[in-house]
DNA sequence: TGGACCTTAACGCCGCGTCATAGTCA
DNA sequence: GTGACTATGACGCGGCGTTAAGGTCC
């Protein structure tokens, strides 16, 4: 019989840690002196501390342990969890490897701000469900403003607040040149009546969606930052969304519009290459 | 400007998240209501927030991105910081694949159980330096027995205890067929004197050392244990070291031990291939 | 006025390391 | 009796989630 020292000495294996193990009831020492309250181990309890440290290299948590430990378990039980930790570990090395590849474009871009680019910020996030009353059409892209202000009036109608977020939603059917096919919404509180023009419905949620906050101007037809997205999600490993249209947020809302920088979201769907 | 909630929703961060990045210094709102405690934020946060997921995702640390977030900071610095983390990735991706390496033969190992195997449990430590009297010598196998006795005696005689557990240490020279090249050595706890034939000093600490606790008759010549730490060697992606001798410890003392099976630890050093 | 929002504060998770204080063994 | 060992207990780490108890806004 060892002491805990002793013990802790033979296992390699903190006296500090051993202790832990005997909370958490993964491994109770052969006898304890019921005065003093020592912890004396038995030589054989080496066998299952190092069984214990086998499976903790292995990346069991030390509940799993303790379960995988129990006497009535199978060697079927036994495989299974150890095949449920092989699929475990195999995700955390695509979630660190992914990490990995976002550090490296991470790293292209500071380098890239020695040369004066601005310091973007692209994230992959997903998009809730939202209520909204939108406009769809096919116009030249010089009557865009007309769009927005369209949807604003209805909604302002309507008794619901127009200042809110304004959506567009770039669908890249074919149409005419110098034409677009656009979607304007605005996110309401309460049910609103559609009308021929105007839908009231729910856009879905998305789902990996690549999301850059930045400064734009609504009426201007391009901005730099759907190109810093695009080569961000390429290096990425991932690849535009065929399905969903990209999407911009206007989040601030200025009486004036035109010709003035607002904050904006520009949202592009993706998926794994 | 955006009441928690709201910004909330538009950055895709938990309300709590937000309040927690406030107490850390990451994220301050930009303005307090001084009656409410209400937090105001500005779009231009959004910019902020993005950045803080940005670097979320690219395994930075709450504290970590404190400090990035800083203004006196310079291109260099945030390229010094992503070149660290990158290997951080690295080594946490290696680690994990070794733990998969693991699982795989793990994985092995219980497949053999169905087969009436035993359950080894092999794992990599490193083993302390410890003063020791050993004494080292080139006989026939069936001579081992003396070798023991004589240095418990000699530690014995020095008012030492001579039931601490004892070390064999098997040295592959070349020598005589059927003679080995064996040390052995127990521990002490304090200085005695050397002989011609004993030698009092420190074993230098070993690392890498694969490790396998089971139960051996030490005058037997060979036990499976050896075969099952060879095997597990070679499968986890290491290599026996040619420089360090294979080590085998006797943590049971008993009184009679010829033909008694004890428990012993074997000690196999290892290195990287 | 009600209900949807907001606030702070406390505890839980995991796997121990690190004190602090006090009892036990050789 | 002295010093090496052992015991229990509390707090800390990171990054929040989860109640709980209570103010604020429209």
């Amino acid at each position: 019989m060892f002491k805990i020292g002793a013990f802790s000495k033979l296992s390699g294996v903190s006296i500090k840690t051993l202790r832990y193990y005997d909370k958490r009831g993964l491994l109770t020492p052969a006898t304890i002196d019921k005065f003093s309250g020592y912890r004396y181990y038995s030589a054989e309890q080496l066998l299952t501390i190092q069984r214990i440290i086998s499976l903790k290299n292995q990346g069991f948590t030390l509940e799993e342990i303790r379960l995988l430990l129990a006497e009535n378990l199978t060697p079927v039980d036994v495989e299974k969890s150890f095949t449920l930790k092989q699929l475990e570990l195999q995700h955390s090395i695509e979630e660190a490897q992914r990490q990995l590849k976002e550090i490296h474009s991470g790293l292209e871009s500071v380098k890239d701000l020695d040369n004066q680019l601005s310091p973007f910020s692209i994230v992959l996030r997903d998009v809730k469900p939202q209520f909204v009353a939108s406009i769809r059409d096919i116009i030249p892209r010089t009557h865009l403003c007309l769009l927005l202000d369209e949807i604003k009036q209805y909604v302002r109608l309507h008794g619901e607040d127009e200042n809110r977020p304004l959506n567009i939603q770039w669908h890249n059917n074919d149409h005419e040149e110098n034409s677009i096919d656009v979607e304007v919404a605005l996110p309401i509180a309460k049910n609103i009546p559609s009308s021929n023009r105007v839908n009231v419905h729910i856009w879905p949620e998305l789902k990996n969606v690549a999301s850059l906050v930045h400064r734009c101007d609504p009426y201007h037809s391009s901005c730099p930052a759907l190109a810093e997205v695009a080569a961000w999600i390429s290096s990425n490993g991932y690849r535009p969304s065929e399905m969903d249209p990209i999407r911009e947020i206007y989040l601030t809302a200025d009486k004036d519009l035109y010709g003035k920088l607002r904050m904006a979201e520009l949202l592009v769907p993706v998926e794994h290459v």
